[in-house]
DNA sequence: TACTGTTTT
DNA sequence: CCCCAAAACAGTA
């Protein structure tokens, strides 16, 4: 059934077919496509894994390989924000708009505006260098990140109150999978679909003009958000509009700045065949880039049509194949919530330090600088890391060296708590590391220092002790008072700690006003809004709700016919997370069940949200694009899955995160869509299993993830949208920022499945498991002393 | 499993 | 290769 004998006995070409499992047969096959008239081949009958046309071929030499096009099945954005720190200080000062300015890190120019561009400024320069070739370039310091991390988190932020899929990469990078925001659009304005591309349309000369209107939807979304970043933020920055993270962010340089660009699906060959290096991938960073090279790779094509093998050798399955399939433009990850940081660190470099004296100061200061953070994100670090770089005569050999150590839970506690010793105990502990790395007997030379929090733990009940309502009660105080240090206060509202961002700092001050008005509205709404689960489905139509209850609330909701809506009422039952008794939850004050149903607690928000991805859409407005949304259930599946499971996690309250794991799995399964056993569908799952998925693992159901995630983007189900949009716009937006605070967990559950690909994976889970049990445990023992 | 190092952006 | 922060891996004992 997959690749058919060759009707053209002129085997010229290499044939890399990329196909489901059983076509085991035909991974390296000739077949003569000399004589083929591209556009007119019927491919049907050369190999019916490739049915639809248009097919994207890859020249090279005599060899090519044919890889059909997919039709949309994502439509993922990139943004790319225009020299952000260069943007970030001609906002603080607009003056500094008009002339060549560099922003200067120690010694080096890490980024200029354009201004300083056209003067031949680039990245990476050094300052004298810089200065030499442009000696009226301004310099600013941009060592203190403060500035920029917080207004990069007022971009993700912002992106996120549209959909809640967005992955930070870096501080000026995110990526967005707006697969949904497309589809509802379509649905509720039709003749959207008959638009026309906003903004560029990659290598539009060459492309057949395919109409693509998800795609086409997408460039309209994508010029409406960095509108929004402009006139919100007063940042510009390119967009890219493709069908993955890969293609989206590679297509997003094609125009700079501040313009935005879309690749059509034919258009992918053109895209990677114009990438000048392998460097130019992302993914493919130096070291990546020497390895290849030592293969005799340098061009992308060279990868692309590098026989697997060989890399394999180099490189092991896994990475070989993820390698190639970059260079063929190929790309199924998930765009993965990012959510809150997972550690902070702080760091300093320096020619030479070589005393105890300064290493202890230089690590006070940094450790100082990063319990401010810390107090300022509320959870709370169970690990401490200290990295040295040292100085080597024979160089190049600048690898970090690091010890960490668990933080004992007394210091723990002091630190998010005001100020105590905490910081002299903490150095203490940093500095016994530093010594079991070196000899202070002996001369020693470092050239860096880092401590790092990690291991962030969300603070347990006893410290707010006033919990969700005080919580509310004293953000007014805090915010007003807050003009001077309302910019810091950003990473907290990244945690979803409802406080100082609403507004940009960098223009008006209107926000007492609706600063006030949000304190008399917030500690009614959340406590309506915050607890259910959501699905999608309700913003799309209120109706729908009733009509499509998601497995998800069942399970939640404890009862299986507990029908979810939007009844007020429904409050007095909140859903539980599977991890706690029932019977046990009820003993417990009525303030600490608020507590640990609210989403303070990203593990019990975990239960919440990981189910809300499950939501799914029974419609397709698009039956041939749908059917690869649900391609994936063709994996092993009971019949019925869906009550079994729902009762699976009903039962076991007190079941490991792998449990859920699995149960999450199975509602993925879900046959929503109908499952087509069209060719079409082979196809596309060809693209989507990297060859080593398949087989390594047949079976496997990676990949669900990515598909189930895009399926969830809008409002906690339980919303009403209506309801909503009346709110005061900072209401909305802290109402947002909260429900987004269940992301990480998001994340931790979707990358756990995607690993469910390897064995290894399962282990990760653990600790998820252990820590929350470690969380629980502090709530019933609020002492935990 | 926890820790350490590597690679990338 | 230098800058800083953070994540994701890979390897290891």
């Amino acid at each position: 059934m997959c690749c058919m004998e060759n009707r053209n006995n002129t085997p010229t070409y290499s044939f890399r077919c990329l196909s489901t499992s059983e076509c085991s047969s035909c991974l390296e096959m000739d077949v003569g496509f000399e004589d083929i008239d591209e556009d007119e081949t019927d491919w049907n009958s050369i190999c019916s894994d490739f049915v639809q046309p248009p097919h994207v071929v890859i020249h090279g030499g005599k060899y090519c390989s044919k890889v059909p096009v997919p039709p949309v099945q994502r439509v993922i954005l990139h943004f790319d924000l225009d020299c952000f720190y260069a943007q970030v200080e001609m906002i603080r000062n607009p003056a500094l708009r008009n002339v060549p300015l560099g922003i200067q890190q120690k010694y080096i120019i890490v980024t200029c505006n354009y201004v300083a561009r056209d003067l031949g400024v680039t990245k990476l320069m050094l300052v004298t260098d810089a200065k030499e070739k442009c000696p009226q370039l301004v310099l600013v310091k941009g060592e203190d990140l403060t500035h920029y991390r917080e207004t990069s988190y007022k971009v993700t932020e912002l992106l996120m109150s549209f959909c809640p899929l967005v992955e930070r990469l870096g501080f000026d990078e995110n990526f967005m999978d707006i697969t949904e925001m497309v589809e509802r659009r379509m649905e509720q304005t039709p003749e959207s679909a008959h638009y026309p591309y906003e903004g560029h349309v990659y290598n539009l000369d060459n492309a057949k003009v395919m109409v693509h209107p998800r795609l086409a939807v997408g460039s309209h979304i994508a010029a409406e958000l960095r509108a929004d970043i402009h006139s919100k933020l007063g940042l510009t920055g390119c967009a890219g509009i493709a069908t993955s993270k890969l293609l989206a962010k590679l297509v997003a340089g094609a125009f700079k700045p501040n313009q935005q660009t879309t690749l059509l699906p034919e258009s992918v060959k053109d895209l990677m065949g114009s990438l000048s290096g392998l460097r130019k991938i992302p993914g493919v960073g130096h070291q990546t880039a020497k390895r290849l090279q030592a293969l005799g790779l340098v061009g992308v094509q060279d990868l692309q049509l590098f026989p697997l093998a060989d890399l394999v050798r180099e490189f092991g399955v896994s990475t070989a194949q993820r390698l190639q399939n970059l260079a063929l433009g190929i790309d199924d990850t998930p765009v993965t919530p990012t959510g809150a940081p997972q550690s902070l660190s702080d760091e300093d470099s320096f020619k030479k330090m070589s005393s105890t004296n300064e290493v202890w100061q230089k690590v006070e200061d940094l450790l100082s600088s990063l319990l401010d953070r810390m107090h300022k994100d509320g959870r709370q670090p169970l690990t401490l890391r200290l990295t040295i770089r040292r100085y080597s005569a024979t160089n190049k050999w600048f690898s970090r060296e690091s010890r960490q150590c668990p933080i004992p839970n007394h210091i723990g506690q002091k630190m998010t708590s005001a100020n105590s010793d905490a910081l002299a105990q903490l150095v203490t502990m940093a500095m016994k590391l530093f010594h079991k790395m070196v000899d202070t007997n002996t001369a020693f030379h470092l050239t860096l220092l880092n401590v790092c929090f990690s291991n962030l733990q969300a603070k347990c009940a006893a410290v707010s002790k006033g919990s969700i309502a005080s919580f509310f009660t004293h953000r007014t105080p805090e915010k007003t008072q807050a003009s001077s240090r309302c910019q810091e206060d950003l990473s907290q509202s990244v945690l979803g700690n409802l406080r100082g961002q609403a507004g940009s700092d960098f223009e008006g001050k209107t926000e007492e006003l609706t600063g006030q008005d949000a304190s008399h509205w917030i500690p009614d709404i959340p406590s309506n809004l915050k607890i259910k689960p959501y699905t999608q489905s309700t913003m799309e139509s209120p109706e729908a709700s009733q009509q499509w209850p998601t497995v998800g609330e069942c399970c939640i909701g404890g009862t299986v016919d507990d029908k979810r809506t939007n009844i007020p009422g429904m409050t007095d039952v909140p859903p539980l997370p599977p991890n706690i008794d029932p019977e046990v939850f009820r003993l417990l004050p009525e303030d600490i069940q608020k507590e640990l149903l609210s989403p303070a607690y990203p593990e019990t928000a975990h239960g919440l949200h990981s189910h809300s991805t499950q939501s799914v859409r029974p419609t397709e407005s698009d039956p041939a694009d749908r059917a690869h949304q649900s391609h994936h259930n063709h994996s092993e599946q009971p019949a019925s899955l869906s009550q079994p499971a729902a009762c699976k996690l009903n039962d076991s309250l007190h079941s490991t995160p792998i449990d859920l794991r699995e149960t999450v799995k199975g509602f993925d399964r879900q046959p929503n869509a109908p499952t087509t056993n069209n060719q079409q569908e082979h196809t596309v799952s060809s693209l989507q299993y990297s060859l080593t998925d398949l087989l390594e693992e047949g079976n496997s159901s990676t990949g669900l993830v990515s598909q189930r995630q895009s399926a969830d983007c809008g409002f906690p189900g339980n919303v009403d949208p209506k309801v909503f949009s009346e709110l005061p716009p900072e209401v909305q937006r802290e109402l947002l920022s909260e429900w987004r605070q269940q992301i990480p967990v998001l994340k931790i559950s979707s990358s756990l499945k995607k690993q469910g690909k390897s064995p290894l994976a399962r282990e990760k889970k653990a600790p998820a498991k252990s820590s929350q049990a470690n969380n629980l445990l502090k709530y019933f023992k609020p002492s935990s002393g």
